[in-house]
DNA sequence: GCCGCTATTTTGATTAGTCAAATTAGTTTT
DNA sequence: AAAACTAATTTGACTAATCAAAATAGCGGC
């Protein structure tokens, strides 16, 4: 069985890969970033990953999933998120505070009490953030959503994903109602200065950068 | 934080020393059993908790726990029971299966979940084995049970506690509904045979081994 | 008081995962 | 094309946890 510690690395690798342009390809500085990691132990490991057959490793280049290493990536992503859920689901914990949790709990969880917890949870499509729950066959769906950076002004909007796990932000986004499901329209995007202006029904305008704006994602109001 | 190793060394210390007579000292060998590892290993590493201030090691005789060591196993071990009752409450696991589960998880949860799940759960004095549950502030209720193999012959008993978490063991009191809360009869005990019959309501009466009778605690029916 | 048994401790090696620092390969700049 | 920069790789060392096997300490028996 994987190590966690594989299974971080597997996890990290998927992730970064969704917003990689390079067919899929993960320099091994960014992963080393995200594991907070000094980049030649990456490369050990990814080597590692590599003789598994788990990872390619292109020597210079990056590294890639192979179908195996992203099937228990997936496996480990949907841990994470039905964790995520239940936490703020079923015991009621708070939306910001439950990524931290889930880092440990995916590696501990196994798939037997992943499917019952699935159940209990009546088989949700995505966690408290928005983030897509991959299927228990191993399917991500990842609508490419607009961002309050991007979206058209003016249009009636609800936000569905927030897509930085870190505490602080997630703080202000609850702080200012702008949790997954909250209704609002962009007023404004002045792209020279860099900022977004938001109206929400029942709520004063807030302004937000474009870098804070392209974390928020919508879809058209119903 | 005490990595998962540790915090395993202590569980395992504190549950051996209930019943060492020796006030509380833990042979290194049955230590070492416990716990799957060779006696060496369990020096070094009981040397290494005595460094910490979580353990007292006497030389060639034993190992005690510290305050500061119990207050840690007691909490492990409160994580450990509540996770069992959570599986079986919650998830309808197995009565059978949950103690290899919460063996994981017991290591992977924090304080907070803890209790949010103690709270969840009604806050319960004992885990479905009725082995008592720790509590929050650290008191370990750990009252003397009769077992099958001492009990007074033909009073009405109810099953309380069952002190062997193997699966073939387990199973077998699913199998002849010896689960807790079940009443009961002893009709015989036989000493130099080293049998119990036991009589219950609309069921068959069964025969064991003291042995396996001593793993199963009663009290009185009222 | 010595002998031998058993439990414990020591010693030396091993594995997984990591870091620091030196080296190398590729890419830009000039 | 050489110089300079950046990202990746190698190398050597370290820590936590373990095992195998040799050494030792206490003990009971004679």
């Amino acid at each position: 069985m994987a190590s966690s510690t594989v299974e971080n690395y597997l996890k990290h690798i998927l992730l970064l890969s969704e917003d990689a342009p390079d067919g899929g390809l993960v320099p091994m500085g960014t992963l080393a970033d995200a594991l907070a990691v000094v980049p030649g132990t990456v490369t050990t490991m990814v080597k590692m990953l590599a003789a598994e057959g788990l990872a390619v490793h292109r020597a210079r280049e990056g590294v890639r999933l192979t179908p195996a290493g992203r099937k228990l990536a997936l496996n480990v992503l949907r841990k994470h998120r039905l964790v995520e859920t239940f936490l703020v689901q079923v015991l009621k914990m708070d939306w910001t505070e439950v990524h931290a949790e889930a880092e440990q709990l995916e590696h501990a969880i196994s798939d037997r009490v992943l499917d019952r917890l699935d159940a209990l949870l009546g088989h949700p499509a995505a966690d408290p953030h928005g983030d897509p729950i991959p299927s228990r066959s191993g399917v991500l769906e990842n609508p490419v959503y607009a961002t309050l950076a991007t979206c058209p002004l003016g249009t009636s909007l609800q936000v569905t994903r927030v897509t930085d796990q870190s505490g602080d932000f997630l703080q202000f986004v609850v702080q200012h109602g702008l949790t997954p499901g909250s209704a609002l329209e962009v007023a404004e995007r002045d792209l020279p200065a860099g900022i977004v202006r938001l109206r929400r029904p029942g709520r004063r305008e807030i302004t937000l950068s474009l870098a804070a704006a392209a974390k928020i994602s919508v879809t058209r109001r119903k």
